[in-house]
RNA sequence: GGAGCCUUAGCUCAAUUGGUUAGAGCGCUGCCCUGUCACGGCAGAGGUUGCGGGUUCGAGUCCCGUAGGCUCCGCCA
């Protein structure tokens, strides 16, 4: 190597400096127009493409605006498109030019720059590029090599397009409710472990030996201690963690927009999100979505959808007919009946011609695998043909009859069943519902169908636990209506003031009104077979915060990626986060996470029993 | 914990019923090209068919195992 004396550097630095003007750039890719022509303008970039005709030659410019056509023109500036022959894809590069009018129908109206060009008289190459392991604009790159190259991927528009909107969500949602008197305040990363719930990530602490933090799962107890603090309105973009499996609708971190306040009720609060959802769709999409929403009790959602967070875009609705059954002679439809279940059906009109023999048999295997369901009865009606199915032979000819007459059911369509117990019957057939508008295409994809789901049951009896957990969370307020069946102990009636806001189909966020008052907390607690003891020790500081003046209470979290997800029309969460995990929590461009040596492991008192390949 | 689908050149894919030397487009390299914007032309390089084993005269293709990726069920308030 050449030594260089630190003098010459200097020099050669000044005369770089003489060369190029102070700025790396006095425009962006995206600022030029037909206003700007005969000005002299510096851009900064990466190559984009270059369209080399041995003489001139072209390069697209990009940088995070847009796009700009650069041309060197070798009569003019000899040494410098000498210079460009050399440049390559995702080099780095500023130039000097003048902006002038494209020649006469060479404009390009595909680029907003695209009645310009700029003719460079300099070029400096900030930094080569290696050859992309991928090309940029190929949408169909398979995504572990996107995930790999995140950095690359990134520069693409609509990774860029993502990640603005993102902050555009979040700006409104802090000015939204900035403007309404909420202070955005922050909330501990290492806290406790909650024992209802998902699982926890764990932080041994070195300075106390043997004892462990958690990343929460939300800040459910310090935003409700907040309002025992007497903060009155509080939101927070939180991260959130839970150690659970993944779905391309869910990561290990991700983030909440959390909202309590203290003197409000559900109405008021689900006004309030209204608001800022209506002001999040104006500003980042550009759509006026009609508020208030509508409100469905979740026995309506469950009874009319078969899920409590329905899809509304579509009809398919479930409909009873138990009555038709109440006295049949099928004896698999009769037992279920007789022990007080369910029967529902829904209509997919047209399936016929979509669903042969083996598809249905097909659809009975997947319902019985994926949903542990029993089974599920159908009935095909082909166009010009006999009802097809193995059951209708134990039908009479009345309950045909007045089966047709309930469901509306003609020729071209298919009956499913769903016969159980009321939850797993519904269930089963909402997804069924839902693979039929998806093979009937029944789903408007222009549709944005907001609704609350309100009067969730405050607890649900878990068999495998043999004991009432709560469906939302410990600290959710009963129905005062249900009160008095909360002292009978109908447990499962108890209606909680709890609410969901769903679009699409899709659960956005969910709150409750809390329990304010610690009586009434250790009473919930006790229902839930938490003893006084353990209460003491993992909700004493909640409990004795209640007992010193805590007002009324209540609040939301909304999924900010999965709103940004629809907002952006994309089919994966990962496709809003810049750095997100794959489906088995792994980064693929870090390899995080990682082994850590012994020595590491000690200081925090921990010894692996993993067991290595 | 379970189920399904996928893995062939840098990328996206093809390869008939198991049959010759595994192909194409893009990208890359070199040369040519002065108005392109998916520039064009000529030439070239590039392969342990994820990995391991088996069946077979013969395996990218069939079988078993394994790794990785995606989707879903359980799980996730």
């Amino acid at each position: 190597m050449r030594c260089i004396s630190p003098l010459a550097k200097r020099a050669a630095a000044h005369k770089l400096r003489a060369l190029f003007p102070a700025m790396y750039r006095t425009k962006t890719c995206n600022d030029l127009r037909k206003d700007h022509i005969g000005q002299t303008v510096t851009l900064c970039g990466w190559v984009n493409s270059r369209r080399d005709h041995g003489g001139v030659i072209f390069i697209d410019l990009r940088d995070r605006d847009g796009l700009t056509q650069v041309v060197f023109r070798p009569e003019e500036h000899p040494q410098v498109s000498e210079a460009s022959h050399a440049l390559r894809s995702e080099d780095v590069i500023q130039i000097v030019g003048q902006v002038c009018a494209r020649l006469e129908g060479s404009g390009n109206a595909k680029l907003a720059t695209g009645d310009i060009e700029v003719i460079a008289s300099k070029l400096r190459v900030l930094n080569k590029a290696e050859v992309p392991p991928f090309p940029l604009d190929d949408p169909k790159v398979n995504e572990d090599l996107r995930l790999e190259y995140r950095y690359l991927d990134l520069r693409t528009a609509p990774m860029l397009r993502n990640l603005r909107m993102r902050h555009r969500i979040v700006k409104t949602t802090r000015d939204y409710l900035d403007e309404r008197g909420f202070l955005e305040i922050e909330t501990p990363v290492l806290s406790n472990p909650t024992p209802e719930g998902a699982r926890d990530f764990l932080v041994p602490s070195r300075l106390n030996p043997g004892t462990f933090y958690a990343l929460p799962q939300a800040p459910q107890q310090y935003k409700q201690l907040l309002q025992v603090a007497g903060l009155e309105k509080y939101f927070q973009i939180a991260r959130c963690f839970r150690d659970e499996d993944l779905r391309a609708d869910r990561q290990p971190e991700f983030t909440q927009i959390d909202v309590e306040a203290s003197f409000i009720d559900d109405v008021e609060i689900q006004t309030l999100i209204e608001g800022l959802l209506v002001r999040i769709f104006r500003e980042a999409k550009g759509v006026e979505i009609p508020a208030p929403f509508p409100r469905m009790t979740y026995a309506d959602a469950m009874n009319r959808y078969g899920s409590d967070k329905p899809d509304t875009r579509f009809g398919l609705e479930l409909v009873d007919v138990a009555d038709v059954f109440r006295d049949s002679q099928f004896k698999v439809f009769r037992t279920i009946l007789d022990g007080g279940g369910v029967l529902k059906a829904i209509n997919a009109k047209g399936a016929a011609a979509h669903l042969s023999k083996e598809q249905l048999k097909k659809w009975e295997e997947w319902v019985k695998t994926e949903f542990g369901a029993k089974g599920l009865a159908y009935i095909k009606w082909s166009v010009g043909g006999e009802w097809e199915s193995p059951i209708v032979k134990f039908f009479s000819d009345a309950e045909k009859a007045a089966l047709a007459e309930r469901m509306g059911f003609v020729e071209g369509d298919v009956l499913f069943f769903g016969a159980d117990k009321l939850e797993p019957a519904c269930e089963v057939l909402g997804r069924v519902r839902l693979r039929c508008a998806d093979l009937l295409g029944l789903v408007d994809d222009t549709k944005l169908n907001f609704l609350w789901v309100v009067d969730f049951p405050l607890l649900a009896f878990s068999p495998e636990e043999q004991k009432h957990v709560a469906v939302h969370h410990p600290f959710t307020r009963p129905n005062a209506d249900d009160v008095a069946l909360l002292e009978a102990g109908e447990y499962r009636k108890v209606r909680a003031v709890a609410y969901d806001v769903v679009l699409n189909g899709v659960e956005l966020g969910g709150g409750s009104i809390r329990i304010h008052e610690r009586a009434l907390q250790a009473k919930i607690f006790e229902v839930l077979g938490v003893g006084p003891e353990e209460q003491e020790v993992k909700f004493g500081h909640l409990l004795k915060a209640f007992s010193f003046g805590a007002p009324p209470h209540g609040g939301i979290a909304l999924g900010l990626d999965r709103l940004v997800m629809l907002i952006a029309g994309a089919s994966s969460i990962r496709e809003v986060i810049a750095f997100p995990k794959n489906n088995r929590g792994v980064d693929l461009m870090t390899h995080s996470p990682v082994e850590v040596d012994f020595k590491q492991l000690r200081e925090v008192y921990i010894q692996s029993t993993a067991k290595k390949g």
